[in-house]
RNA sequence: GGGCCCGUGGUCUAGUGGUUAUGACGCCACCUUCACAAGGUGGAAAUCCCGAGUUCGAAUCUCGGCGGGCCCA
């Protein structure tokens, strides 16, 4: 497109597809693995969840991953951006069964898992289109999927090592379970909820006594599990009942009574039991004070044998019931209303239990100093979300239980001696492997010599598959040294204690190493209502709905300045408007530089010969500047103040000022054209490249209509990166420059309050300066004044005109006389308010000025305060404006 | 109950010791202006949650309270 055809709107609906096309056939997102020399730069994206929608957060998660990965490749790194999927879980499972009508154990697992694997296939293939139509930089050569051979194989060897490590163990071990979904599952599965429930104070009869004790409980469903009644050791009331026994109601077991400090004494009556296992806190008493277990409840959550008469009832009948024949037998002494918070599973919601049972377990708790170790060497952006892993490692009190009894899932490469029970564990060269449908490696049992064998059926936690991403990025078993550990590590506050503690602990335990050197947290999404963005809210907003109207480039601005790194970002869309109208002035800007500089021989222009002009000097010094500062923030992934550095500059400075300061010269002839132009060229193509990381359509757009053809690359995107020049920022310069601004400034808003054009011409103005060196400058920039703001004849003057000065008032430089005077700067400060400042200013025009103050005197200096005047016209056919710091009059003679 | 974070115009938000607190959206007034009226120039609008402390000086640091969030128990 030639710059005349050049549309006055943007349309990035029309632009951005474009764009995403030709990326992909220039394949410049690819990681090139062949490149030895290049420095090489590796994010380890999180793999989604196919549930088949592109939530807003990873949307926010994604163009994260996604500046950083621009940004570096634009500064020459080879970047390694990977895109995976993590296939396993049970909610695919959920999904199949509604969708077919069935039960999972109504097929043969491999028929149900292919049910599976077609419906992640189908969620897969949406949640790509969306990503590709976001724009993001992924190497999609990297694609890979956990449900796949390839994949898995790898997890399984995972297994293998740890079990030959001894990381790995089989074992007895109280877990959570959902009785619904009939598996166990880790803490990290567990979801709390706020459930109303009812608290029933029971009497236990005193064993051998007439007397009672009444003890309250929330799950007289586990009477029958009770294996110890406990107080606390200061509570006064029950230190005589200690030692004694208590005969449960109903059931007749006779039972202890313990002391220990974990009971609350305020809660209830003090008095609590202990059942196995009713929560977590029984599992700490069982073991701490070696207690025997009862099997009270079956993986259906139904009560077994030990429930006697309640045998095959639900919890919740056995409840009802129980709680009805204690109070038949009188022995019900009331029952509370009570909301507590419950544990229940993170997919079906259904209230966990604690069962006992055989599973496979990673012992991470022996990896505690070194998971904590590794969190504290990696950087963390921000800081304190490092804290959050370390308190999670450090209130661990349970080994890891990597087992589920699911079916669309990594198998767990085991089989079983029926006749002895000892493991048989796959051989690494016969991965991957599905036990049910492959032979052990060995064809006797190497304890017993028995020739049959029985396949694991149980799978592995999906973390399993995904705590390997980075090492699997790298090549692992064979690591490649330039891919682990991974760079970056950008991840939600929400996986925090999933995803960077799992990896952290599978790669210590694997390749003895953390396996990233920054972790970038991004914030939760929350809807225009301000509460967290889900469905069940009805805050959503999707991300084809957010890209629709203004495309995908203003959606990525108001995810990069939406909130600083790391805090929640509330999704709002006059944000993304914000973000397309950015775009579009920016649009127009560039549209009207580009109609000036065409034709102009950039590269061929001396410098030294352009006549720069001071603003031409103000905008380069700002423009240097921006680049430091947009570099720096990038750095430190403060996204946010980048973007807003660039938007401001762009705007405010660029637009704003230098275009309109730059008009006269473009239209006029002036002999200094050519520096603007080439100013208009530099700034737009160092802004252009600036944004290539924010928004990245946008800035391929503007680089190919108006830069491209002076420049090898062939895209925006693996251009260079701007480098400051340093002897270009220039304070002196940036002074002069605002100093014409501000002339500029005061003059266009005289012109507005008098409901004048902004290009009304004036016959005359006239600045006064009452300081010298003001005037000096002034009459440098005079001609940038008079040509911005049309102007027939302008003058700087520093013998006061026919006006009247007024000395309003004397201020204190605080930041200079609060060091210096400490307790006495307050009496300074009070003494200048009384002050005649009249006065003050006479004696201060001879240097210095002393003012005695409670017996104390203080000398101040012409730095020391700042002198606010007023000005008025005395007679003169002139308008007056007043500028108190720096003190300026400026006079304008009406037309 | 624990850890971490947050509380700033009507709404959202920037801002980790210094004069007059950033910007957006919304609101009001004016300006066809030769890149952009989906623009420009202005304006009104903030007890910086409350209280105490540290300091010459606090939105900013400390403590307490109140309110909210995320993660966890």
């Amino acid at each position: 497109m030639k710059p005349m055809e050049v549309t006055k709107d943007y349309d990035p609906l029309e632009v951005e597809p474009r764009w995403q096309q030709r990326w992909g056939e220039l394949d410049i997102y690819r990681f090139r693995r062949e490149d030895t020399k290049t420095p090489t730069y590796v994010i380890d994206t999180p793999p989604p969840y196919p549930s088949g929608e592109f939530h807003m957060g990873t949307a926010l998660n994604w163009t994260y991953f996604d500046i950083a990965a621009r940004y570096k490749r634009m500064r020459g790194f080879n970047v390694l951006f990977p895109q995976g999927w993590d296939c396993h879980g049970l909610p695919t499972e959920v999904q199949v069964e509604k969708r077919y009508g069935i039960r999972k154990g109504d097929l043969p697992p491999e028929r149900f898992r292919e049910l599976c694997i077609k419906l992640t296939e189908e969620n897969i293939a949406h949640m790509r289109e969306e990503i590709k139509s976001l724009g993001f930089s992924i190497d999609w050569s990297t694609e890979y999927r956990t449900m796949d051979p390839s994949y898995y194989s790898k997890t399984q060897l995972s297994f293998v090592r740890l079990y030959k490590k001894g990381l790995i163990y089989r074992g007895e071990h109280p877990v959570n379970w959902c009785p619904r979904c009939e598996t166990a599952i880790a803490d990290a599965e567990v979801e709390y909820d706020e459930r109303e429930s009812s608290l029933s104070y029971i009497k236990f009869k005193i064993h051998g006594e007439d007397d009672l004790l009444t003890i309250a409980t929330t799950r007289p469903e586990y009477l029958h599990a009770c294996v110890v009644v406990a107080v606390h050791p200061d509570d006064e009331r029950y230190k005589k009942y200690v030692g004694k026994k208590l005969e449960v109601p109903l059931f007749n077991q006779v039972v202890g009574i313990i002391e220990d400090h974990e009971v609350d004494p305020q809660f209830g009556t003090g008095v609590v039991m202990i059942c196995t296992y009713g929560d977590k806190t029984d599992v700490r008493w069982v073991k701490r004070h070696k207690l025997p277990v009862v099997k009270a409840i079956d993986e259906r959550g139904r009560m077994t044998e030990a429930a006697g008469k309640y045998v095959g009832l639900t919890l919740v009948e056995c409840k009802g019931q129980v709680v009805e024949d204690l109070r038949e037998a009188g022995l019900l002494e009331k029952q509370e209303r009570l909301v507590q918070s419950v544990g229940t599973c993170w997919r079906c919601k259904t209230p966990v239990e604690i069962l006992t049972k055989k599973q496979w377990f990673m012992r991470v708790l022996d990896l505690k100093d070194e998971v904590i170790e590794g969190a504290k060497r990696a950087r963390w952006v921000p800081d304190y979300m490092r804290d959050r892993l370390i308190t999670w490692a450090e209130s661990m009190d349970w080994d890891w239980v990597i087992s589920r009894q699911r079916i669309f899932a990594t198998p767990i490469p085991v089989w079983y001696c029926p006749r002895c029970n000892s493991p048989v564990i796959a051989e690494e060269d016969q991965l991957p492997v599905n036990p049910v449908m492959d032979k052990p490696p060995v064809d006797k049992c190497q304890k017993c010599g028995n020739d049959e064998f029985i396949p694991e059926t149980d799978v592995l936690d999906t973390w399993m598959d995904s705590s390997l991403t980075i090492l699997a990025h790298a090549g692992w078993p064979e690591l490649d040294k330039r891919l682990f550990p991974a760079d970056l590590q950008p991840n939600g506050t929400d996986i925090i204690r999933t995803w960077d503690y799992y990896l952290l602990v599978r790669s210590l335990a694997l390749a003895g190493e953390a396996p990233y050197k920054t972790v970038l947290i991004n914030g939760m999404v929350f809807g225009e209502d301000g509460r967290k963005m889900s469905k069940s809210l009805g805050n959503y907003v999707d991300t084809m709905k957010a890209r629709e109207r203004y495309g995908v480039d203003a959606l990525r601005q108001w995810a990069a300045i939406g909130a600083s790194t790391g805090s929640d970002v509330p999704f709002a869309w006059k944000d993304v408007e914000f973000g397309y109208k950015f775009m579009r002035k920016f649009w127009n800007a560039a549209r009207f530089a580009g109609s000036h500089f065409r034709g102009f021989d950039v590269a061929g222009a001396d410098l030294a010969e352009l006549g720069f002009r001071p603003t031409d000097r103000w905008i380069l010094s700002r423009l240097n500047r921006l680049v430091n500062e947009v570099t720096a923030y990038l750095e430190d992934f403060q996204f946010n103040r980048a973007l807003i550095a660039i938007q401001t500059f762009i705007w405010h400075e660029f637009c704003d000022m230098y275009i309109e300061e730059a008009k006269y010269r473009l239209y006029g002839g002036d002999p200094t054209a050519d520096a603007a132009r080439y100013m208009l060229y530099h700034t737009i193509l160092t802004a252009t490249k600036l944004l290539a990381p924010f928004i990245p359509h946008f800035s391929e757009e503007v680089y190919r209509t108006y830069f491209a053809e002076n420049y090898p690359y062939p895209s925006v995107h693996v251009s260079d990166w701007p480098v400051a020049d340093e002897q270009l920022i220039d304070e002196a310069a940036e002074g002069l420059g605002e100093l014409t601004n501000l002339v500029v400034g005061a003059i266009r808003q005289f012109k507005s309050e008098r409901r004048m054009a902004l290009s009304a011409e004036l016959p005359a103005v006239e600045v006064y300066a009452a300081d010298r060196k003001n005037a000096r400058l002034l009459a440098q920039v005079g001609e940038d004044i008079r040509g911005t703001i049309r102007v027939r004849e302008f003058n700087v003057v520093t013998e006061k005109p026919k006006v009247v000065e007024r000395i309003l008032a004397v201020e204190p430089n605080l930041a200079r006389l609060g060091p210096r005077l400490r307790g006495d700067t307050r009496l300074v400060v009070r003494a200048l308010e009384e002050a005649d400042p009249e006065a003050v200013a006479q004696e201060l025009a001879g240097g210095s000025v002393t003012l005695a103050v409670s017996g104390k005197r203080f000398k101040l200096d012409q730095e020391d305060v700042r002198i606010i005047k007023e000005t008025s016209s005395a007679g003169r056919k002139v308008e007056v404006i007043d500028i108190t710091v720096p003190a300026l009059a400026i006079l304008i003679t009406m037309p």
